[in-house]
DNA sequence: CTCTATAAAATCGTATAGGATATAGGATTG
DNA sequence: CAATCCTATATCCTATACGATTTTATAGAG
């Protein structure tokens, strides 16, 4: 007897060609308080308490103690003894500069090695990344500003990932879950410049040009500073 | 094996003169595992038991949990779903690669930044760091490499301190931990060249020569890859 | 208004129990 | 003999209750 209906193997434990185990609640518990951070749901410097938490999702407080643990390794939650966990703090202009400086230390070189390593399949992903296509106009700002953000990480992480230095580019990665909270706290106004700046980049390694995509790499960082600059007025 | 040695009041409160909270059990209980990964008293790769470590240190699951999630955050320590932790695995080759790329991105740009900035008192800072004048003698290898490789990550991490970039300097420090295992693991010769070749550094930050200094700094890094390159034959 | 003392609330940690899963070793079957 | 199944134990995962300590809020005195 065959086709039961039950799910597949293929379906309930693959992915990525990959079994993966059922996730803990610890795992999930993670996962929503980060959405929350990366939502601004939670503040920037706002108190979490473990006790709101055990009432919100309705899990005990083993689960939440661990993930916020978690958390606090990775940098986004700070904790203070007898006084519980809070969201890391805004970001301030001297870390701001610090984090645009390692930017631009490591991902025009990363551009560089992705350029020399092009070939037809990376480009038409990165074509893909670009959100060259996508949709300029749009009614809601905030949402158009929230797209653009998710377009240009992706992006970006796309070029460091054909750099072929996943330790740089996870560094990278870390460092862009604080910038993003930078920059929906000011919801600053997407530019059309940047999606300019993509092309660039996009046609520096199409070309396979390394001291091209360097270059269009390090101005379109350097702008992206300028611009986001404002906010610290 | 018994209970932990908990910190008196006085070690735990007064440090440099200034009051801080006592610290949590969390606190202790990570700053313990955290030490017996350094010191590979945990090997790496090695299963970690929440309960054995509850018998090791006279402690309830709960501060340990927490203490293993944020080790997890830091990528210290891996974890499965309903199999538990373990320390983070060996380096492999792949990955020794990206760090050394990754150093020589930042440091030697550290270095020339550093020497631009230097003065009286900083130099005096780093030539105690450098460990020059530090006993090159020893009878046991073992304790004669544990010290150098303490007195280059100092050095290196006071030169990232006076290259004014806090957020470089952080995560090059948080990488060095993955490289300190590494190292006693393979408790490579301690070679006099290294010494000397921090001597250099020294010399081009006293001259306050920028790319000098940024040479010294690369080529010091470049050698210690070299170095370390043999373990993987 | 400021300072202090008391009360309330929150955090931290302990202890414990039960359910779920993995792993190893033995029993069963072909 | 080999492969499979099964069982026992260890471990993980979560929930819950409780006490101790500290913070925070409140109210009263100077």
């Amino acid at each position: 007897m065959q086709a039961m209906n039950l799910p597949s193997l293929d379906e309930a434990n693959l992915a990525g060609g990959r079994i993966q185990r059922s996730s803990s609640l610890v795992e999930d518990v993670y996962e929503a308080i980060f959405a929350q951070l990366m939502s601004l749901k939670i503040a920037p410097g706002s108190r979490i308490t473990v006790d709101s938490l055990v009432k919100e999702f309705n899990v005990s407080h083993t689960p939440i103690r661990e993930a916020l643990g978690r958390l606090e390794g990775e940098g986004l939650v700070l904790k203070t003894h007898l006084i519980g966990y809070r969201a890391a703090p805004q970001i301030t202009k001297r870390r701001f500069d610090e984090l645009y400086e390692l930017r631009l230390l490591l991902e025009p070189h990363g551009a560089a090695k992705a350029a020399v390593l092009m070939d037809e399949v990376k480009l038409a992903q990165l074509q893909k990344s670009a959100g060259v296509m996508a949709h300029r106009e749009g009614k809601d700002e905030r949402l158009r500003y929230s797209n653009f953000a998710r377009q240009d990480a992706i992006f970006h992480d796309k070029v460091m990932e054909f750099a072929n230095n996943e330790l740089v580019r996870e560094t990278l990665a870390h460092q862009h879950t604080h910038f993003h909270i930078f920059r929906l706290m000011f919801h600053s106004r997407v530019t059309e410049e940047a999606l300019d700046e993509h092309e660039a980049i996009l046609a520096a390694l199409a070309a396979a040009d390394p001291a091209a995509a360097e270059q269009a790499m390090r101005r379109h960082i350097e702008h992206s500073r300028d611009r986001l600059l404002l906010a610290f007025d």
